[in-house]
DNA sequence: TTCAATTTGCGAATTAATCGCAAATTCAGG
DNA sequence: CCTGAATTTGCGATTAATTCGCAAATTGAA
């Protein structure tokens, strides 16, 4: 699918890629792009297209309702994990080569290989533990 | 929340308990109740309520549209860390010891205390890239 | 029991996502 | 540049998913 480039789907990779990180419900980024003349219909379109493709992932966020979506494109973004905190909802990313070691780990312990584009760890990061005095 | 017990609360955790591993969605366990004279309003209110009590977690899956939820209610749920094939949809588990190895060395690597109730690994399983000669 | 707090079920209301189809766009080949 | 078939878009209408309001029923502590 998606096989001709246009005007709205490279809208929404820009926009996404300026908003990485943030969390982004679909009617939130159909919203932001409406300024931009493309329609609701397009982006989800394109959102669907996309997950297909493997460049953006579809998550949920424990409190907010409704799905967001995340944008994997940058190759950057394939190598290594992403840590979502569950109190602030920042993300942060593992560095390479504690990715790689886990990966590796999981691989042996069972035979499974994960992909570090689509996985995302949930916790609470140091910053909202520090605050919760945990 | 959720401070009484109610037959449809018990049903609807009984039922969540049954069919864990089977990425069901909120519509489908509704439908699942209606038998047993549960509403879907009770289904999709108690759902909620067990999200924030963290016994359970809603997730997505690739392919289909929509969230699934996940009960994390047994304690050994919580002790270990889930493996989601994104081929077969099969949910494994990885044993306690490689998943506190793997908290651990996220806690060195970046200062981020992973729940390893909530997350999960998303990848692909032996048996599926065995099929698909990878 | 008794009673206040809580939860339920219903149906309506809201929100999210998909669909059908004509018009517009894309791009490969002349 | 044109042309035309394939693809994508936008619109409005549907359909599906989720939430809401409120009276009636349930729960559990006293």
């Amino acid at each position: 699918m998606r096989k001709y480039a246009t005007r709205q789907r490279a809208s929404l990779v820009e926009y996404l890629q300026s908003h990485a990180d943030e969390n982004l419900s679909a009617g939130q980024i159909a919203q932001a792009l409406a300024s931009k003349g493309i329609s609701r219909s397009a982006v989800y379109r394109n959102l669907s297209a996309l997950e297909e493709d493997g460049l953006v992932k579809r998550d949920t966020k424990s409190g907010s309702k409704s799905v967001y979506y995340r944008y994997l494109g940058a190759e950057a973004c394939r190598e290594h994990l992403h840590l979502s905190c569950s109190k602030c909802g920042k993300t942060y990313h593992l560095d390479v080569s504690t990715t790689n070691r886990l990966v590796d780990s999981v691989a042996q312990g069972s035979d499974f290989a994960v992909d570090s584009a689509s996985t995302v760890l949930y916790g609470v990061c140091g910053n909202c533990r520090e605050k919760d005095g945990i």
